[in-house]
DNA sequence: AAATAATATATGTATATACATATATCGATT
DNA sequence: AATCGATATATGTATATACATATATTATTT
């Protein structure tokens, strides 16, 4: 007997987001291409301009990223100079991370870029349906917190 | 002159995706821990159940996943034995995916764990709400394409 | 003040992912 | 049949990700 009703699962909340994922994430990668910078440092890239002195455990708390993630990920952009890490003078433990000049500089420049992504998506679905779309991505993540 | 408004990206479809993914892929993993699958493999394996004799690059098409990503994530399963991978006798280029009893057993022993989390995504959005969002990420899909 | 618990970050390891490119095979053209 | 283009998979390399655990520092308890 294994009738189970493998089928179902197709509807796997999981699944289908990790594959809608992949596919976006290559499609704004394709417009970030000329700034060097792919979607993920974008993202990091610009929750660190959005919050100055920030550390590595809100960094991870604000994009619900494993710190050791977020330890690895800020390398990279340290190695490109657009950010700075240095040890919090009121707590030797934290470190707090900063966008440098050279860092806004790139945010800037991939602005326009993400823009245009961005828009695409936007204007596909309709601003409505985008707005309940970001609502309910947020629902998700409370639901599984 | 830098007053770009960065905080407009907090609305980043694909940043948004890629957080709530990392978020419920950890959840949906804590409810397969005791199968001994994680997500990706999970729907690696359902997909080749639901598919027998498919090849990697069909694979590929139908996750939405780069052909060199399906080649190195079938290995992991062929290494543990839920899969058989063998040369196609029509087309000896091509590469035929089938599952083995002993991954049809481990995908039976997984699809309850994996309900429990999927029941409470489904019932924490609500049934109608939960298709429509299913409907969006496969408009946003094809958006991309 | 010393010991202990709690916290912040880093390191070792493993999987997930894609791009550029190589290799093997097939199909079409000559 | 040999050549050439197309197709399927694999390999080299790099980034993204998380878990288990180590290390360093702070806070608490005795």
């Amino acid at each position: 007997m294994s009738c189970s009703d493998l089928s179902g699962a197709r509807r796997c909340a999981c699944g289908n987001l990790r594959r809608t994922t992949r596919s976006i994430t290559q499609f704004y990668d394709q417009f970030l291409l000329k700034s060097g910078l792919r979607s993920p440092q974008f993202s990091l890239l610009l929750n660190i301009s959005l919050n100055e002195n920030i550390s590595v455990g809100e960094l991870g708390s604000i994009l619900l990223m494993d710190q050791t993630t977020v330890t690895r990920n800020i390398e990279m952009l340290k190695k490109n100079g657009y950010v700075t890490i240095i040890k919090d003078p009121a707590d030797a433990r934290r470190k707090t991370i900063s966008i440098t000049e050279s860092g806004a500089d790139k945010l800037a420049e991939s602005m326009p870029l993400w823009e245009q992504a961005q828009s695409q998506i936007e204007k596909g679905l309709g601003t409505e349906r985008y707005r309940d779309f970001l609502k309910t991505l947020k629902d998700i993540t409370q639901l599984v917190q």
